[in-house]
DNA sequence: AGCGGGATTTTCT
DNA sequence: GAAAATCCCGCTT
């Protein structure tokens, strides 16, 4: 049995793509929730589009610990994204979530969101909305409730597509976004 | 279907 | 002061 540190601990380039098809689960207010992740994209130390391209400051302090943590921040100034901390502690990456497929909870995830169809979680601040991810979980460890990572099999090669991340203006040559090719709950295809 | 503006924190210039 | 790993709404085609 592989454990999630183990799984995690290896570049984020390697692990995005291996996201695809995972669980993550939540638990809130007695409910349970539970998404399967559909489309990531990877950031580290050494790229230009990542928060911990210029060192440690008081907001990405996360990434630089250990595997298996949850790195969430505060984007144009309104929404939260959540992030796998990946690799050695003190490298400073991780794997940004950006997209997800409803299993379980629907109803409690539409009520979050304020809306229900499509558009629940098919973005990295809507994902976070509808599995109420704020800054009060940045630097949980996702081994833990309530909010956990279940580890899958990885989906198959010939079903995952990989291009320019979205969003960013620079480092756009990397091609550090994966997603699973017709599934109807990435952002963009 | 596609654009443009607004909301508003953290970081860097 | 401006841009950023975004989303939503209202307007125009």
């Amino acid at each position: 049995m592989i454990t999630i540190k183990h799984f995690l601990n290896r570049p984020a380039e390697i692990v995005a793509p291996q996201l695809l098809g995972c669980i993550l689960e939540r638990e809130i207010d007695g409910n349970k929730l539970r998404v399967r992740i559909v489309e990531t994209e990877a950031y580290d130390q050494s790229d230009e589009a990542s928060h911990s391209y210029k060192g440690r400051t008081n907001r990405n302090e996360v990434m630089f610990t250990e595997a298996g943590h949850l790195y969430v921040y505060l984007t144009y100034g309104m929404h939260y994204c959540c992030n796998v901390v990946t690799g050695d502690e003190g490298e400073g990456a991780a794997v940004l979530i950006r997209a997800a497929e409803p299993i379980l909870g629907l109803e409690h995830m539409e009520m979050l969101r304020s809306k229900r169809g499509k558009d629940l979680l098919n973005g990295p601040a809507k994902l976070c909305q509808a599995l109420a991810i704020d800054k009060s979980l940045n630097g949980h460890n996702l081994a833990d409730l309530p909010l956990r990572l279940i580890i899958q099999e990885p989906i198959k090669f010939s079903m995952v597509n990989k291009t320019e991340r979205i969003g960013i203006s620079r480092a756009k040559g990397k091609l550090w976004r994966f997603y699973i090719v017709d599934n109807k709950y990435v952002s963009k295809s």
